[in-house]
RNA sequence: GGCCCCAUAGUUUAACGGCUAGAACACCGGCUUUUCAGGCCGGGGGUCCGGGUUCGAUUCCCGGUGGGGCUGCCA
């Protein structure tokens, strides 16, 4: 440990986020990208984002840019990696897939990895065979490669043969039996295992390209990470990257595994499909599936903004040392520290991350919040909407939503009158004095000039004359402009909707309850 | 099943052997001479169980229980 301590000060920070493009990326994902991140601001060090993209069969188009796009939503930048380059590229995978078969083979020559020749279908029927005879799950390790097709088992000569006619093979490392196996982990302290349980891993695959572990392993080296910070779901994997480590004689990272995002019922992993169903968004940004055409929105797209959704992030399984919640980047850069990182998964609450949003969203400047709303602004109005009345109204209406969607269709009510119906539905009650007293408050808000506080003065003035409840009788009006029970005091209100269209919409009430009177006489 | 990780209020968590176990979200109540999803004040609610170690365990050790992860020529 005092060598790792030592390691630390003396080397630049250097992290990465390694992601595959099989799929959009995930919260789960983009928190295990900001912890990498904020680790590496906070001790000056280099964050680089790598393209995993070993595996040709799942490659999924537009994947990477939505990485992209969703850490550049949130600031997270990369100083290396694919479109911004750096001294140790290329950032993608397979634009250095001629390079990991040289690795492979040094570990064959050393004799720490071995060819395997057995197809799929040798395996799946091996794999039956001892499941059937009551394995559960059937290991290709130390005992059971005696029995397989590999350069272990047949002849040299035979081996060459089937090699240079060209037979598909694999490369396996050759884990070493019954030794003790453990790494220091960062978060959790030593972590043991014993050789006996782990697989000979494919580390080079039949079409050229290697898997995770080895590409992983030759990455981190040739990139001089020093760091791996990544998912707790790494943990029964990475004894075979600290053997690979050891066997290539390469000094190994500092290994820090992160606890799992899990569904809001703690049932497991945080999942798309869970996600779903608990009604918020898995994504940062919103995706649309190339082959189905299916499309699920972001938080972006549900109005949440990057500061808030940070923030969310950045309390999931960390904790800062203030009893405070809301933090800048810039804050959670000063304070991060993997020491303060949980070990335990910590549930997804929706409710408690909307609170986070509406913190960072009552902190905007008039013009940043102006800005995050703007996006959506012709999802809510008709052009003709006044700038500068908009972004009064938004910052009046800002405290009631925990969301700039939220917000914006509370702020519908200032620049469109309500639905009649809705009106009706709530309006108190309604007999000759309000009727009176809601007319007479038309032709005061009409005549004199009036700011806000002087709109209330009145208010109370009106009802206290024809002896209604004020409470009562300021709903009343609330509801004839807004058809809403709730909402910004009504003074503000009102300088916000302007006293013609205030006035309007009184009288739109007014009519409209007379005509209904005549209906029903009839 | 095997291996590994984890365990403080409903949830996120604080406490790194020693104060009535501290906060936030949610919930309940009050106040904010109207509403409220905003603000303020208050309230209920927690150390999974059993053994140790210790003058003293949320904290250290062991065992159980519970939850989760992994178990592919996926990452």
């Amino acid at each position: 440990m005092e060598q790792n301590f030592q390691k630390c000060t003396t080397m630049s920070v250097r992290v990465r986020f390694a992601p595959s493009p099989t799929g959009p990326l995930h919260i789960g994902g983009v928190r295990t990208a900001l912890f990498n991140f904020l680790f590496a601001k906070k001790n000056n060090g280099k964050f680089i984002l790598r393209i995993e993209d070993t595996d040709r069969s799942r490659y999924v188009p537009g994947a990477e840019d939505h990485i992209k796009n969703s850490l550049k939503w949130l600031g997270i930048e990369w100083d290396e990696g694919p479109d911004v380059g750096g001294p140790f590229g290329p950032y993608r995978q397979s634009e250095r897939v001629n390079l990991y078969r040289e690795y492979a083979e040094l570990l064959v020559k050393k004799g720490h990895a071995y060819y395997a020749f057995d197809t799929p279908e040798e395996l799946e029927a091996f794999r039956e065979r001892l499941r059937k005879a009551g394995v559960p799950n059937p290991q290709y390790n130390s005992i059971t490669r005696q029995y397989m097709r590999n350069s272990l088992t047949l002849p040299a000569d035979e081996v060459e043969k089937l090699i240079n006619s060209g037979t598909p093979y694999v490369i396996r490392i050759k884990v070493p039996r019954n030794r003790e196996i453990k790494f220091y982990d960062v978060i959790r302290g030593w972590v043991s295992f014993n050789s006996n349980e782990l697989d000979d891993k494919v580390l080079f695959k039949s079409d050229g390209f290697p898997t995770y572990h080895l590409a992983n392993v030759v990455d981190d080296h040739l990139m001089q990470i020093t760091h791996v910070i990544r998912g707790e779901e790494w943990i029964p994997s990475t004894p075979i990257h600290v053997l690979l480590y050891e066997f290539f004689g390469w000094e190994k990272p500092q290994f820090a595994h992160l606890p799992l995002i899990l569904r809001p019922d703690g049932k497991g992993k945080l999942s798309k499909r869970a996600a779903i169903e608990a009604g918020f968004p898995v994504y940062a940004i919103k995706w649309t599936d190339p082959q189905t055409n299916e499309s699920n929105e972001g938080f972006r797209e549900i109005g949440f903004i990057p500061e808030g959704l940070i923030n969310v992030l950045a309390l999931l399984g960390w904790h800062p040392p203030e009893d405070r919640e809301i933090y800048t980047l810039e804050e959670l850069i000063n304070y991060f520290e993997l020491d303060r990182v949980g070990k335990s998964g910590a549930q997804f609450n929706f409710e408690k991350a909307k609170w986070i949003n509406q913190q960072h969203i009552l902190r905007l400047s008039p013009e940043k919040l102006y800005e995050y709303a703007e996006p959506f602004l012709s999802e809510y109005f008709s052009e003709g909407v006044d700038r500068e009345t908009l972004m009064r109204a938004l910052l009046v209406m800002r405290e009631r939503g925990t969301t700039i969607r939220e917000i914006l269709e509370l702020t519908k009510s200032v620049f469109y009158p309500p639905e009649l119906n809705s009106v009706f539905e709530l309006l108190p009650e309604w007999n000759e004095q309000v009727r009176t007293a809601l007319s007479e408050f038309a032709e005061v808000i009409s005549k004199e000039e009036t700011d806000s506080h002087d709109i209330s003065n009145k208010i109370k003035e009106i009802a206290k004359r024809w002896e209604l409840k004020k409470g009562k009788f300021m709903l009343t009006i609330r509801v004839a402009l807004t058809g809403q029970k709730a909402g910004p005091p009504l003074g503000e209100l009102i300088t916000l909707i302007g006293k013609e269209e205030v006035v309007r919409r009184i009288n739109r009430v007014l009519n409209a309850k007379e005509e209904g009177k005549q209906i029903q006489t009839k």
